[in-house]
DNA sequence: TAGCTAACGTACTGGTTCGTACATTAGAGC
DNA sequence: GCTCTAATGTACGAACCAGTACGTTAGCTA
């Protein structure tokens, strides 16, 4: 995430309309992101600025709005980062666990994001419903799975009949997890999914699961 | 002494300290599963039971013990669901497979447990650390798993190396993903997770992953 | 049946929190 | 330099909300 940092300031009010709006997003992603959508302050948040109160509401309009604006900035992050995707020059199979790997670390490197999403869902995505930016976007990832997976079923390296939004779904649910549900892992099972120590372990898990599933002879049954 | 009318009380007041602070758990569990910890109203709940908010505070303490409360009954549910778990008749394959499938079916059946589950990590499970009741505790599944990863090792019939907290957490990921996230999920690429019309398909998915995984030969890069 | 106490109800409070009315000024354009 | 407005600051209010002081009663027990 983009932060915004200030150099020292001189003395006296500097107007700078965007600068002043980056700095309210980042503030508002952290606050949000610690709290939740109902637990965060919006007096907390123009504190931790160097403006006030005033400009969250002169420039978003609300609470709402200003989670709305957050969710839209981190979603549009990840997309940029997804965008940058280059597995084309590798094998269907080294491909995918390359995608994989990659959604793995993006998911490690970004617990806020994660945070913000399960966040949302417990609104039921009313403020993605609400942006219009953000409803059925798709996104990059996607169409990197449908080239990978199309070369693999057509070269006969994959079993036929996968979709490529299920096995992103398969994919974000193994990185997802391990970030966002944790603590309570943690605190039931005596395990830290998120241990540097067992990273590569889970990496090569999360890899070799999907690989497994893509390569297995389905069994009729 | 009393100069003012009294206002005609409602006849029959049954004092049942149980039944009382039963409702008020079953009233808060959807509370806060409605609207995260902070969105929760201790007011709201008190206006759904029978009884007054005098008596959340009476029973409870206040809204961080009620909070924990709910997540113990919660997870006392999920605790007795699976010690009904029995599929040790089966053959490794298919005990994991079915494993799975009841994971699934569990979690479909009960989202509001899994939006708590949500809220929590939200909070770092600070709730869980403050109950004693539910630190380590471990699971009647985890045992399940464990007896049929040693028989499914033992036979050959699985990899080696496989552990029955990271499978565990390999199964959950799926199951919990698929519910929790589903609003987002189906905001951003529409497609409802939770639609019945799939659900046979993705309890299926779930089922070949694992299998996959645990019966694939392990290729050497 | 008297007395005791667990169980319950009412009414309120003090602090919090989102939002806004009103005042002010930096700096761009002329 | 003057003007105009986008950008900013201050102070406050009204609603909300967790928690409590205090009073009442059902129903058990001696």
């Amino acid at each position: 995430m983009t932060s915004v940092e200030e150099p020292a300031r001189p003395r006296g009010r500097i107007r700078d309309a965007a600068r002043t709006r980056a700095e309210i997003l980042d503030v508002a992603t952290r606050e949000f992101a610690r709290a939740g959508y109902d637990g965060a302050r919006v007096d907390e948040i123009a504190a931790r600025t160097r403006t006030t109160k005033r400009m969250i509401y002169y420039y978003f309009g609300g609470k709402q709005q200003l989670f709305t604006a957050v969710l839209e900035r981190a979603y549009g992050v990840i997309r940029d980062a997804e965008q940058q995707l280059d597995v084309d020059h590798l094998d269907p199979v080294a491909a995918i666990r390359r995608l994989a790997e990659l959604t793995f670390d993006h998911h490690e490197q970004h617990p806020d994001f994660i945070r913000l999403v399960s966040i949302e869902n417990i609104h039921e995505a009313e403020h993605i419903a609400a942006s219009g930016k953000l409803t059925a976007i798709g996104s990059p990832a996607l169409d990197v799975i449908r080239r990978i997976l199309a070369a693999g079923q057509e070269s006969g390296l994959f079993t036929a009949d996968v979709d490529a939004v299920d096995l992103h779904a398969m994919i974000s649910s193994f990185c997802f997890f391990r970030v966002a549900n944790r603590h309570t892992f943690g605190a039931l099972f005596g395990r830290d999914l998120t241990d540097p120590a067992r990273r590569e372990h889970y990496r090569a898990m999360l890899g070799d699961m999907v690989i497994a599933y893509l390569t297995a002879d389905r069994a009729e049954d």
